[in-house]
DNA sequence: AAAGATTGAAAATTCAATCTTT
DNA sequence: AAAGATTGAATTTTCAATCTTT
């Protein structure tokens, strides 16, 4: 008895533990699927692209370091690598090594990269509105700031 | 003045919903990857394969026809399709017509897919628990569960 | 060796077309 | 024609290896 075989039985979820787990399931897969569905035919962009642009757009030099730029788009540096990549060649943005560091690079909105996030902005905004914000109260508000938080700093502990 | 080349001014959004928002999209964006990336350490399933299976375990013949099982995981029938045909291949569950019924399809859990499901599941909820719920008070609990709920209404008019 | 970033191959997902049954 | 489901091709993401600079 008691010996290495099992694992200690694990504490399961309660029924509104589980509840709440569900619930967030279904958010976390039909919410950005959702997002990518309308952004992609009304401004020819990703939900992750706009982050990508959107981000650097409220920069002060429209810049950022591209490791930097990962971790605000919640990205690995693999994946936004590939995603630049590809907003490169749709002269979107453009990368640039930053003077006097050899090693960092820093990815700059082009003009026209610029417009294309202005343009996807107002239809970027109601579709969250429409599929989140109008839809909650102003406890939910603050409640969804907390758990978006908390689960930021449970990850990367 | 007025004319069609302009639309109307959008209502952006406040500091607390903006910082809700992207609260959320954080989340939205880490939660799965990082749930993606242990399952997959601790159990060779993708977090959405850990569903799929997950799902079919709490049927009654451990049985779901595709179209119900893409609705219940909040898939597409493609991806369901492709998903299934991987997991078919690999055993864990296989697909049969629905007798009696010549196009409806449904999936079943095999023995080795159940065994699979239930020693992966101590560490599922381990990791739900530990980036999720046990983060989150009582409030938050309710909260998260009617906005996954609010969200899915949303979505699907 | 660690930090910053990129790359190509492999795996997964989406998109559009297709097939069968009702 | 619509419902249920699958398929192959194109796109995207992940994974592991690599490269350069510190």
């Amino acid at each position: 008895m008691g010996g290495m075989t099992n694992a200690d039985e694990p504490r399961w979820l309660s029924r509104d533990e589980l509840a709440a787990w569900l619930a967030n399931s279904a958010l976390m897969i039909s919410l950005p699927a959702a997002l990518d569905a309308r952004m992609q035919r009304e401004s020819q962009l990703t939900f992750f692209e706009y982050m990508v642009l959107s981000v650097l757009s409220e920069e002060p030099e429209h810049t950022l370091q591209m490791s930097d730029l990962a971790a605000r788009t919640s990205a690995s540096l693999s994946r936004l690598s590939h995603v630049v990549g590809r907003l490169e060649k749709r002269e979107l943005l453009r990368r640039a090594r930053i003077p006097g560091s050899g090693r960092r690079t820093a990815a700059t909105l082009t003009g026209a990269g610029h417009q294309i996030v202005v343009a996807a902005a107002p239809g970027h905004v109601a579709a969250v509105r429409e599929y989140l914000i109008d839809n909650l109260d102003a406890d939910d508000l603050t409640a969804l700031r907390r758990i978006g938080t908390a689960v930021q700093k449970a990850i990367s502990d």
